[in-house]
RNA sequence: GACCUGGUAGCUCAGGUGGUAGAGCAUCUGCCUUUUAAGCAGAGGGUCCUGGGUUCGAAUCCCAGCCAGGUCACCA
């Protein structure tokens, strides 16, 4: 790479040898600032055209664009809060000075001392009287008018996007700030938040295909969770009531614009409720957060009104499908795989009935669904861990969660009873074995864990990422993950020395201490 | 996985009925001490995504592939 650089490239590593040779460091290792770009602008707000400071003040940050003009330059210099304007000019700090600040390029961070004023075109400005440079950058910045707008570039340099298109930023500040609040809002409700293993000996707690990992020590296979619920279930057994996890899950799937192949999930769990108690929880979390960082429920959403005032639309499965024109209530297997047939799903013959209602609520339900509305009460076939319902035969306590097409959040009323578990897992294992990767597989702990006793408990698992492309009305789950998955490009991927000392057999490999 | 669209200078883009590549910004040189897409004058900068094919000649046409975006499918 090095050897072929373009002239930009080149013209930047000249100018660092040029400050090296000043006996400058283009590197330095602190510096003392005492005002942010937002903060000086705020302070001096009140200047008049002309006037400036009593005091000086010292920022630091990157230089964003720069118009020189012979022996005095204006530039913006920004920092995490933004940016304000900087003049420099020779009559102030000297002519050395002067050439070392005339060569700085858009891209150098430098930190700035001086008297703060207001200039002819009223611009709150600071003069520099002093300046270090703090770090030299040898890559140019896109152009300052249209900037980086190439999605693909975007998500691969997200420290580009980030530097130069400032919402980008507000969008990660936003999603900060909603988990934080949802974790805060939990706590003090009296839940506890807790870790449990991402590496995983077996796969359970969602239909998914996992990722799979190997321990060498231990010469074992393990997976990558596709979700915390059965070890979060298991501390309900233990005897915390209240309990939360705030986490990344992986899932071996196809990517769109609502899925990435890691996401942060949020799991709940509730002893004593059910999933009617955990709709009010869901609506209260959401709510909140939507309050917090948008001050309203009535929200945009590509163009489209949502009102997430609660209560929210509860809608079973059948009826939500009746409602779609397809009417399944009371209708034997045979008549609703007539249906399906009718409705084009085709070639799900040798798969379950639950399994087809599923497809036909997927397909003529969901993305229609575009108000706040939990779907409640799913067949029993696609929910194993989720308790019979209590008045429905062959459906259980479940509720999902769907705003704008989009499903947020999935919950039930937690099955606990074991022996109803281990046939559960049994279906499943009949499913694995038939070919279904994403079926559980049988876990004799979490059954032993049961079989201990677990109270009546309500969980929840909310997808942070849409609930955050929601409240910050970005169209792609990419939007709202800092790096999302992107294939490599030819030259990003791991060279053939290093696959083969992966590829190593343990013994022979160096161990790191 | 299917289909559509795109990939040209560091960035944003134009061009292309086949004749060997352009603009603006950025960069470099000179001038310029209140500008803000600063200005003026000049200069440099390209595997036109990759590989094949057709052709006297391909950035352009054809085929295959890679990467991305979108739609659909799969999928929580």
């Amino acid at each position: 790479m090095t050897e072929e650089l373009s002239e930009l490239l080149k013209v930047r590593r000249q100018k660092l040898d040029e400050i090296r040779a000043k006996g400058i460091d283009p590197f330095p290792y602190r510096f003392d600032k005492d005002q942010t770009a937002a903060g000086v602008l705020k302070e001096f707000a009140k200047l008049g055209e002309g006037e400036e400071s009593k005091q000086k003040v010292t920022i630091a940050g990157r230089i964003m664009t720069k118009r020189g003009h012979g022996k005095a330059s204006f530039a913006h210099l920004q920092d995490e809060t933004g940016r304000v304007q900087i003049y420099a000019k020779q009559d102030l700090i000297g002519q050395d000075k002067y050439e070392i600040y005339r060569k700085l390029d858009m891209g150098d961070i430098i930190g700035v001392t001086g008297h703060v004023f207001r200039t002819k075109t009223k611009e709150i400005t600071l003069r520099v009287e002093d300046f270090q440079i703090l770090c030299k950058s040898l890559h140019p910045l896109p152009e300052k008018w249209h900037g980086l707008t190439d999605k693909e570039l975007r998500y691969r340099e997200r420290y580009v996007d980030l530097m130069v298109n400032p919402e980008v930023k507000e969008v990660f500040v936003k999603r900060s700030r909603i988990i934080s609040l949802i974790r805060r809002t939990l706590e003090n409700k009296g839940f506890l938040e807790v870790d449990t293993p991402i590496l995983n000996m077996l796969q359970g707690g969602a239909a998914a295909k996992p990722f799979e990992s190997y321990h060498d020590a231990l010469d074992m296979p393990l997976f990558m969770r596709i979700a915390p619920e059965l070890y979060l279930k298991r501390l309900v057994v233990g005897g915390f009531e209240k309990v939360f996890e705030i986490g990344r899950v992986f899932r071996n799937e196809g990517i769109s614009y609502k899925h990435n192949p890691e996401f942060t999930i949020i799991e709940i769990y509730e002893a004593y409720a059910d999933y009617n108690d955990v709709m009010k929880l869901t609506e209260e979390l959401i709510t909140a957060a939507a309050k917090e960082v948008l001050g309203t429920l009535k929200i945009e959403y590509k163009g489209e009104k949502i009102d997430l005032t609660p209560p929210w639309k509860r809608l079973s499965l059948v009826e939500a499908l009746k409602q779609a024109g397809i009417d399944i209530g009371g209708k034997n297997e045979k008549e609703i795989r007539k249906i399906a047939k009718l409705k084009g799903i085709e070639g799900y013959e040798e798969i379950g009935i639950g399994k087809i209602i599923n497809v036909l609520y997927d397909k003529f339900v969901e993305a229609n669904l575009r108000q706040p509305t939990f779907i409640i009460d799913h067949p029993i076939e696609t929910s194993p861990l989720a308790k019979k319902h209590r008045d429905k035969t062959g459906q259980v306590e479940r509720f999902e969660l769907i705003i704008a097409g989009m499903e947020l959040a999935n919950a039930f009323s937690e099955l606990n009873d074991p022996v109803d578990q281990r046939q559960r897992f049994a279906k499943q294992a009949e499913l694995k074995a038939a070919g279904d990767q994403e079926a559980e597989s049988m876990d004799e702990d979490f059954l032993r864990a049961l079989e201990y006793g677990m109270p009546p408990t309500g969980g929840l698992g909310v997808g942070i990422d849409r609930l955050v492309m929601l409240l910050t009305d970005q169209p792609s789950i990419r939007d709202v993950l800092l790096f999302p998955h992107m294939k490599p490009l030819a030259q990003a991927q791991p060279k053939a020395e290093e696959m083969g000392v992966l590829d190593q057999e343990p013994a022979s490999k160096p161990r790191a201490s």
